[in-house]
DNA sequence: GCAAGCTTCGCATGATTATGCGCGGGCGTG
DNA sequence: CACGCCCGCGCATAATCATGCGAAGCTTGC
């Protein structure tokens, strides 16, 4: 069996070994370059043949992790990023994961779970520590999804046609009512959700997950 | 130490006693009551004393488990729901989730997974099997990040501001320029976002993860 | 060094909105 | 069988917006 092969991007000269020593001792896993920063992988990479996943610490010196992120993903799409870290900040988190990591572990996870972090996250899966899982599951929740506001059918058709980018009058023509109607609707949907302007009203029933 | 106090609504009796006795070999873990369906379960809630955590299973009959989340969440807010299925769909995984859930785990999971999951819900965490983290981590990546359409910054603030509910004169105020100046961004914005409304660019900006 | 893009502003006009006032019909709850 | 709420429409006015024209200082990059 092909090992899966890992290369790691880690400041800290004490942590890199361990983490080396790690995934070395399993048999299902070969750990042969590891950095100490963004720099020297991004040399290696034009050089050598590229791993099948990088695991890569945050706080690092120079180029900042989830920069390195962000770059890879253009010069290196093939390599999945895993990420391990000690931040557990939301926008630490959604950052890394929106620049492009397949993944995203705290330092305090077990060897045991980054074995299977990695396994995870080649089989095309996600790895999450429990404690990022939690942050990513508040960031998907959407509030509270309409009925909150009480708004009625109609409102939430024109206020889907708002979005659309249509005029009131637009709005009036497909909806098959007069644009004084189509005003009227937008009247109460103002007063539902206490706003008082179209965007407004747009923006709050966005973020509300109503439309 | 206080165990756990687990209850389980699955359907399968075969998969009912796997699961029940799987969690009382745990000493950590007790699983006192088990149900074939949502009915049973919230007759039991309302004599008995809930309890910490409850593992659902979705394809139930009667009320579906994501209607049977949503319940719970009304009337027993304080139990924390873990749910145990087979279905991996997209649809399926958010419903639940916006439905109240704290994690998600595939009926493939080893019980060692699911042991481990129950413990991280009821510590506050999310336990998710890869595959649904997978999914739950595409959903919250933003699309393109706001980059794309090369907004400027001051055309992001005005954006911004006009999401919050400000008319045009407002923004001006705020930023400390005229108003003719804040149209003229906005101007800008609507050729960029290729829209021509205000509505329909904060429509677009929520929905690009630009604001 | 100069072209290009961002930011800033004034003036003006026609289009669009916001909103008050009135009016009528339908549906579900008490 | 009222009462409240939703849906539909007209008229009118004041406020706001969209946009064309013209102009200028600044930063960025080739």
């Amino acid at each position: 069996m092909i090992p899966i092969t890992v290369w790691v991007v880690e400041d800290d000269a004490g942590f890199r070994r361990t983490l080396r020593n790690l995934l070395n001792g399993d048999e299902k896993i070969r750990c042969r370059r590891v950095f100490p920063s963004c720099g020297e992988l991004f040399a290696a990479l034009e050089t050598d043949e590229h791993p099948d996943l990088l695991m890569m610490d945050l706080g690092l010196p120079g180029m900042d992790g989830v920069e390195g992120i962000r770059e890879l993903s253009v010069r290196a799409p093939d390599v999945a990023v895993l990420v391990i870290t000690v931040f557990q900040e939301k926008e630490k988190v959604l950052e890394a994961l929106n620049a492009g990591a397949s993944g995203y572990l705290l330092k305090t996870a077990t060897g045991r779970e980054i074995i299977l972090g990695i396994e995870q996250v080649f089989h095309g899966a996600a790895a999450l520590s429990p404690e990022v899982a939690k942050i990513v599951l508040t960031e998907v929740r959407k509030p509270s999804a309409g009925e909150a506001f009480n708004l009625s059918a109609r409102e939430i058709e024109v206020l889907e046609q708002l979005a659309m980018d249509h005029t009131v009058k637009e709005i009036a023509d497909h909806l098959g009512i007069s644009r004084r109607t189509a005003a009227f609707h937008l009247e109460n949907i103002y007063r539902k959700l206490h706003v008082q302007s179209q965007s407004g009203a747009v923006a709050k029933a966005l973020r509300s997950g109503i439309i």
